[in-house]
DNA sequence: ACATTGCTGTCCGCAAGCGTACAGTACATT
DNA sequence: AATGTACTGTACGCTTGCGGACAGCAATGT
């Protein structure tokens, strides 16, 4: 069957790739939305009523325990979708989920997702395998979090934050990245200069800038590259 | 509709949920197999012939980098099954799966399966809410890895093995276990003495038996139990 | 100009866990 | 009973990272 680009509209990956029937399904909910930074996009435990096919900046999907301790899981970009309990037929997760970097995106009620998925099998095909994706990310953060140092989990945090951000400078304190990988916001401070030393990035107040995107993947001793590859091989 | 239990002949608690048309329509591809120790059920990378549903024992995924450094993120027993990849329409996966307690189960062609699940919106309804509740284990492990200290994420293994077991005897050794946390072998000798010191486990050569589950989920700090939960959630 | 607020760098003592090594102990085999 | 093999307990020095604290340094607003 011929796939036909669906439309030059969206700068997002998934949306993109859809075929014309597909993304006509879902054309008439998507709704342009202004995605600010902290914008939260999901709360634990309760109904999601909205999925955000991010176009520019992106969130991040967080993890929390019965106590306070919580840690990123996955990063949202323009190559996906957020929700992805609405695409397994979940109506909410434990799971919190929010703007990291602010953007824009489309908005769709979780609802008309999901029935369009149960209508279109192609539609299906391409939700569901960014989700394979999506989980792989997450098995490798597990990863990362059981056997990398804070510099290397920090290098894999830039450049996977790189990877969905327009240019190379990413406007992030040390408190927001210590929350997200879980350790001390003088423990990243450390990190981030270690990473400066060795001339990898250079931080200014409230900003990195990657220099050296391979000597970043070089430093993460294999915890980036495998979700990346997995996205590419299915995305292409 | 009415949902008349599938079958008395398997203790999978996937296949048991499952309508009788669902359940027929995956019958004539399901062989019983038995699931001997380090069995593998998945390799990274290759393509992904057989899922299973597991009746007694359970398998290990693992997830590991492009360096030698791997972890556990996740686990299958009687309430799942293998080749969460194929539920998401991918054919393979970065991630390894094993068997880690040896019983037995329901082997079929990934490929079956993924036709059933084209042609029934209910039989995926119940695989894809399974892989949440997968999804959801995923993220609480890379939560504990992140946060938890070696005898919190080993007490937090033990209670979702032992959920997975037939008794409260667990034929473990130590060896296994770094390997599952990604921690050094002689970390869990000495997590595990902690635990039974406390009188919460009783550990002989090979064996873990639980005595008090009560105390194991309180020193989990919160690293055991959201998974659960929406486990319990979604299939009562 | 000044104060306020938020961000960053650095320091301390301390706990956790690593890598490594080695001795002791249960079990299996013969 | 002897021997070999796997499994377990423990030890040592070392690195990483924590919790907490504090001072210096932008940016912002009035």
């Amino acid at each position: 069957m011929p796939i036909k680009p669906a439309s030059t509209t969206t700068s997002n990956r998934i949306l993109s790739r859809l075929t014309r029937e597909d993304f006509d399904s879902l054309a008439p909910h998507l709704v342009p939305v202004d995605l600010p930074l902290r914008k939260p996009i999901e709360t634990p435990n309760k109904v999601i009523e909205y999925v955000y096919f991010v176009e520019r900046g992106f969130a991040s999907v967080v993890a929390s325990g019965q106590a306070t301790r919580s840690i990123e899981v996955g990063l949202i970009g323009r190559e996906g979708v957020t929700g992805l309990a609405v695409i397994m037929g979940a109506n909410r997760s434990p799971n919190a989920t929010y703007i990291q970097l602010a953007g824009r995106g489309l908005r769709m009620p979780a609802a008309n997702l999901h029935g369009a998925m149960d209508r279109s099998a192609s539609l299906r095909r391409t939700l569901l395998q960014y989700g394979h994706a999506f989980v792989v990310q997450t098995a490798q953060t597990a990863l990362a979090n059981g056997h990398s140092k804070v510099e290397e989990r920090l290098a894999r945090w830039i450049l996977m934050a790189c990877d969905r951000a327009e240019g190379s400078e990413l406007p992030l304190t040390h408190e927001f990245l210590s929350i997200m990988l879980g350790v001390r916001r003088a423990g990243v401070t450390v990190a981030l200069n270690i990473l400066e030393k060795k001339g990898l990035v250079r931080a200014r107040r409230g900003v990195i800038s990657v220099l050296d995107r391979k000597g970043l993947e070089k430093i993460t001793d294999g915890a980036y590259g495998v979700a990346e590859a997995e996205f590419q091989r299915l995305f292409g």
